[in-house]
DNA sequence: AAAATTCAATGAAATTTAGTCATAGGTAGC
DNA sequence: GCTACCTATGACTAAATTTCATTGAATTTT
């Protein structure tokens, strides 16, 4: 069977013309590399070199294989160095699942230092998941979960990132707007706009209105931020959203926010990750720069 | 650096799913595979499985290396098969060299049967040489030379293939077709073609006119075989050929042979090669189908 | 033409590498 | 909790590669 040292030694006899030459230059003594092509030839049963005295020729074989080498070689250096690329944290990917609807547009201001920082490393967004984002990543189809629930599991670890208030954002004509935080029953008139999730995933529901036993006059499910921003600032219903996402539209969007209930829902946004993985260079790079992304769009 | 070994255990733990099976049907144990993949690891300073348990999974790296197993093997399984067919004289070529104008529809006789008998061999004929068919034969260029002048050399080795009488060819309305053979004389006034080479490789120059100090009324030179016989049927000229060679268009055109001299001259096509190559199969069997037609077509 | 130089081949010895054995430590399934 | 199956590891062994020392042959130099 050829091996690639064999090629590397039809190659280098090719370059060099003689059989000193090539074993120097494959730190080799001329002895050692006599005896490996004996041999080559032997196992293979084929003359590779016709030898009138002090001159080597190929055969025909001789020259296939040569080909062959100078063919082959080059895969090989170039698996070796992406290998060394691999191993020196230059080139790889990271595979990110959002389970968290606003988040997208924060995810971009950490996507994009990331991708200037490590050059070499591809992010993918994925935001669908069969059997939801912890299913995703225990089944290895992502790498980190972008979360606002945590599930507390053993293999897998979370991290706070990001600290946000939940408001409710309405439009400046509606009634609710002359206050300044709201109680469950002041919605029990109104449109609720949300993402298209469970109810149980809705800290509204959760946290806000299904505690007081309230229910807003109607549940309206809607895809896109941008649409139910439009929606809201038309007073054609309410809606609940991080307080920093909100502020973003307040400047061109006559919206208002308030605070529910008298303390408001805080929250985080969580990055969870196998723990097995938690070596893992980019996935520390990504969660060091969402915490510095977080930081500033916190502090602004 | 990576080794083709290492190619082949990526692809093995891959199809078999763990290392006690994939070692097993490497022919390894288990130890050996559990210490090379450590190795490689350590080596390329890269993780390439990630190990739970009892269950092993890829990392990124390590898939990146299981496609490049899957693409580079398949060549080296390739190579291997490919020089299989070479030691088994199942592949090669031979590459041929006339310095015999009228030997090539003969030599047609013998590729026929060669290609027939070896299909993995392929036959390159070639007519034309810089510093003639020995230099081409020194240099690797052709490695058999067919030719009715043989130069005696120490590497090189000739053998006789084919007898055969050199004669005149006319045209039957010319006055010489009533001679059955000939004196140098009688070409004085007659007009000669020849193939386009030099006058000391003409033997009817050579062997004939020049020891006798005659010469032609005019010599003129043609390429073709066909159209050399052409213009003689027509009584435009006069030409010397085998005697096998003008039997086969005596059947169809107006001509007549003549022996020249009174006992004809008589020539051998020889073959030559390279003595070290005396063993090559296909060298040899060219030149045993090589008698066996010149047998037959002078037996017949 | 002789001497010196360069190159390849070879056998034996040394070294390095790869592989085995025996065993320990886990995990998954029953 | 037991059993079966899988991987890891250290010590040892077998195999391979490589070197050393030397020879013979072909070129080149003197």
């Amino acid at each position: 069977m050829i091996e690639k040292i064999h090629l590397s030694i039809m190659r280098e006899i090719n370059r060099q013309g003689s059989l000193t030459a090539a074993a120097s230059s494959l730190n080799l003594t001329q002895s050692a590399l006599s005896h490996s092509i004996k041999k080559l030839e032997l196992q293979s049963g084929i003359a590779l070199w016709l030898k009138d005295g002090r001159q080597i020729r190929l055969t025909e074989a001789g020259n296939y294989l040569l080909e062959q080498a100078n063919r082959v070689l080059p895969q090989f250096e170039r698996i070796d160095e992406t290998l060394r690329q691999f191993a020196g944290n230059e080139r790889g990917s990271l595979r990110v699942g959002m389970e968290c609807h606003p988040c997208y547009q924060w995810l971009l201001k950490v996507v994009q230092p990331f991708l200037a920082q490590s050059p070499g490393v591809d992010i993918d967004v994925k935001q669908r998941f069969q059997f939801g984002g912890m299913a995703a990543l225990f089944n290895y189809d992502i790498d980190l979960l972008i979360t606002p629930d945590p599930i507390l599991k053993e293999q897998i670890m979370f991290e706070p990132v990001f600290p946000y208030e939940l408001v409710l954002v309405v439009g400046q004509s509606n009634k609710l707007s002359a206050l300044t935080q709201l109680e469950p029953a002041d919605l029990t008139d109104q449109t609720l706009l949300t993402y298209p999730v469970e109810t149980a995933r809705l800290d509204i529901f959760q946290q806000f209105l299904l505690p007081a036993q309230c229910m807003p006059r109607l549940h309206k499910t809607l895809e896109a931020t941008d649409i139910i921003l439009q929606m809201v600032a038309a007073n054609r219903g309410v809606a609940a959203m991080p307080k920093w996402l909100a502020l973003e539209y307040a400047q061109t969007l006559p919206i208002k926010m308030l605070r529910l209930g008298s303390n408001g829902i805080h929250k985080h946004i969580y990055v969870g990750y196998r723990k097995n993985e938690q070596q893992n260079t980019h996935l520390q790079t990504f969660i060091r720069l969402a915490k510095q992304q977080a930081s500033q769009s916190t502090g602004s």
